[in-house]
DNA sequence: AATGAAATATACTCCCT
DNA sequence: AGGGAGTATATTTCATT
């Protein structure tokens, strides 16, 4: 998939605010709103564009800390835990890794007795590994134009 | 501050959807469009809602590969890290954490050779440690109601 | 692939409840 | 805090280049 300049633009501006308007886009870029809109549908439809989501403070919500969670699965429990993990609230995203352990977890969670409840609902899973998010150094940077 | 079940609502649409019109929030759950436009006013005015992103498909756009690189900072280095990691494009997130390690990051790079150069560039700050992301298990979960 | 114009839908402002 | 009316703006469709 080739991504012209114009198509950059585009994804700077929608990752910075997804809700910028076609005409608002391409009055910054130059482009007729029509433009902006089949080019906007073309990156939705070929999978460049994977959605829009309003970012949510956790903090302001009443989620007072959010954490990194690995975990190292014992033998014949991650398939079980894939499984499970799709049932925790908790979760904002999950991966599988390579390394010493195979996912990392980002969750948000009420308080102490919120993240106790949740490491012990994963320590029958495997070896967990809990680290706990102090501030933002960098967030929602925007990916840009390749080389 | 309080969140009622109709803001919750809202919330809940703008993660599944931040393209979502006043108007087809409104028809789903039962609010005039003026109403929701003032509800979705005060979130963002009081800091509930951050903004809103588009989720740009990282593969797609020509980096390869996602990864978690911790980094345990050597007497000293942390401080003009936290300065010099802002200017690495490739990474999306970055956060302080409690635990072995002072800090972890979330980035795209092309393919393995950016990924060596980048750990080049962080190898005289501290130690690093690499996890390459081999798939997504869950990817944007919605925050959803407090108890 | 982009533009301009017409039709439709949405957003915004104001006033009323 | 929400509803309704009127105005401005945005989106969508289509014809044209």
């Amino acid at each position: 998939m080739k991504i012209d300049n114009l198509n950059w633009s585009i994804l700077k501006l929608l990752q910075e605010n997804a809700r910028y308007t076609n005409a608002e886009i391409g009055r910054t870029i130059g482009l007729s709103s029509p433009a902006v809109a089949e080019r906007i549908k073309k990156l939705e439809d070929i999978g460049v564009i994977d959605g829009y989501k309003a970012e949510i403070n956790h903090i302001q919500t009443g989620y007072q800390l959010k954490a990194f969670v690995t975990l190292r699965a014992f033998m014949g429990k991650l398939k079980p835990f894939l499984e499970q993990v799709k049932t925790y609230k908790e979760v904002l995203n999950c991966y599988r890794i390579t390394g010493n352990e195979n996912l990392v977890m980002e969750v948000v969670l009420y308080d102490q007795f919120h993240l106790e409840e949740f490491i012990d609902k994963l320590i029958t899973y495997g070896e967990v590994r809990t680290s706990i998010v102090l501030s933002n150094v960098i967030e929602n940077n925007p990916i840009g134009k390749n080389r």
